[in-house]
DNA sequence: CTGGGGAAGGGGCCC
DNA sequence: AGGGCCCCTTCCCCA
């Protein structure tokens, strides 16, 4: 029996002795497979860099193809006289500036500009026009880097150095004189004072850099998605400065006249390090320098895009001229858009099991809400076409209500003085207009902190974090089924109605 | 190909 | 003026 006993505290010994060990190997082959994952998953990073490097290169490459094939381009100038800039940045490779309404521009080729690392620090803007009188209808621009050389995207001007992107108005080109743009640091903005129309102009001039990679890696945003921490790609956008663009014409050129002509056709617009008008340039640097980095985090926190404030245009009879203003802190953890605002979103499930309990954080006058407190539905099956229709025309009707408090005519009791110098849109204020522009400029200041989504305004980042949480506020009262926009339910009302999407 | 849902873009209104 | 919310539209994907 003791015999019995001892053999069996033996093997009990032995087993954990050779559970330990295979609970070691287990952990090393974990740790091994992990090395591995970790490895492999390095050098798949490394490949996804160096592919977009090269898909960078190839766009740029085709852009000068472009150029070879097609009229040099044209930056697109503002100018009082000739309207409100026009333009569009896609995929912030680009910098247009140009006077909307004004045919004699010889094409509304927005430029393209690569800003290779980003850390060119001296850029020329030539601006060819069409005659002598108006501005060149094209802006050739010449770059420069003086920092980094050898990352010179060479956008010389001439026949091969100018990226014509897009051909608004493709038309003839007649002689032209040739204007120049110096930047002297780069800018996000840069104010053109057209001295020969003795005017100011005021050209958001987006210089955009597509560095050596974007924000949609992972690895490149800062813990939970949060911004790069200073001294990542995004810095070189930093260094550009708002600057103050002359027309130098006859009077100025001494500033930069070395890309013009002698004559008085030519006009250098050149860009000057004033410090006292570029207040925004060297307090974002100057905030930079001081790790001030959060301040600056939306202006450099989007692909492509480097600046979100001071495009707009305020437009009065004298001038046109933009407005900067010191850029917002975007920072999505600033935002508090975590799991503490699903409370503030509508759940009609507990609707369901109490009609008549009302959330007061629910929002009163939500259509959908207003239809369940109305009208309290049976969620029996079997839908009801009349009923759905009641319940449908409550949703319209209530978004009829809502429109018709704002006045129907949307805009109209407040003056739209705010234009995007994009698009020309108006908006009533500025913050508005700061919105609408990221359409243009791509920026995204708001990034989900479980994905890699990024947003444009805090509202549809709110609206997709209900993806990670569930939420699906939105319930149909015939069905059950939960949505987790308001849009997606009225959609879905659509089914009970019979209607069909697509006729 | 169609129906339907998920999700984002964008704009307007209200507080 | 700024922020938030609501709404419409659109794209994408899947069955």
């Amino acid at each position: 029996m003791a015999n019995c006993m001892v053999f069996h505290t033996q093997i009990a010994s032995v087993m954990e002795v050779l559970a330990n060990a295979a609970v070691a190997d287990i952990c090393k082959l974990v740790d091994d497979d992990y090395a591995v994952f970790r490895l492999e998953m390095t050098q798949s990073q490394k490949e996804n860099r160096a592919l977009r490097r090269k898909l960078q290169l190839l766009e740029l490459k085709v852009a000068r193809d472009r150029v070879l094939a097609s009229r040099p381009s044209s930056v697109k100038i503002l100018d009082r006289n000739r309207g409100m800039a026009r333009g569009h940045l896609t995929g912030g490779h680009r910098i247009s500036v140009k006077p909307a309404g004004h045919n004699t521009w010889r094409d509304d080729q927005p430029i393209t500009v690569d800003e290779g690392s980003g850390t060119a620090t001296h850029h020329v803007i030539v601006i060819e026009s069409v005659d002598a009188e108006d501005a060149g209808p094209g802006i050739k621009l010449e770059r420069s880097e003086g920092e980094d050389p050898g990352q010179s995207t060479d956008i010389q001007t001439g026949a091969a150095g100018v990226l014509p992107v897009a051909t608004e108005d493709p038309t003839p080109t007649p002689p032209r004189t040739r204007r120049s743009i110096t930047e002297v640091s780069g800018t996000p903005n840069a104010v053109l004072k057209s001295e020969t129309d003795t005017e100011t102009l005021t050209v958001a001039h987006r210089l955009l850099h597509t560095g050596s990679g974007h924000r949609s890696d992972p690895e490149r945003l800062g813990p939970l998605g949060c911004p790069p921490a200073p001294g990542t790609e995004y810095l070189p956008v930093f260094h550009q400065s708002q600057k103050t663009v002359n027309s130098c014409g006859n009077t100025d050129g001494d500033a930069l006249d070395s890309g013009g002509d002698d004559d008085d056709l030519s006009c250098f617009y050149t860009t000057e390090m004033d410090s006292g008008n570029i207040s925004l340039g060297l307090e974002t640097q100057t905030d930079l320098s001081r790790g001030d980095w959060n301040q600056y985090s939306s202006s450099v926190y989007s692909e492509g895009c480097l600046d979100k404030k001071g495009e707009v245009i305020a437009v009065d009879d004298v001038t046109v001229k933009v407005e900067g203003d010191t850029p917002l802190t975007w920072n999505a953890d600033e935002t508090h858009l975590g799991e503490g605002h699903s409370q503030d979103f509508l759940d009609y499930r507990e609707s369901e099991t109490n009609p008549n309990e009302t959330n007061p954080n629910v929002s009163s006058h939500s259509p959908v809400r207003t239809l369940r407190d109305r009208a309290p539905v049976s969620t029996s099956k079997g839908p009801s076409d009349s009923h759905c229709r009641v319940l449908f025309d409550q949703v319209l009707n209530s978004n009829d209500r809502a429109r018709a408090q704002g006045g129907g005519n949307t805009g109209s009791s407040k003056e739209k003085r705010f234009l995007c110098m994009f698009c020309n849109k108006g908006f009533s204020c500025l913050q508005k207009v700061e919105i609408h522009q990221r359409v243009h400029t791509g920026v995204k200041p708001f990034s989900c902190t479980q994905c890699d989504m990024r947003f444009a305004e805090a509202g549809s980042l709110k609206r997709h974090q209900r993806v990670h949480t569930g939420e699906k506020p939105y319930s149909c009262p015939q069905c059950h089924m939960r949505f987790t926009q308001a849009g997606s339910l009225k959609r879905h009302l659509k089914v009970h109605m019979g209607e069909r999407l697509f006729v």
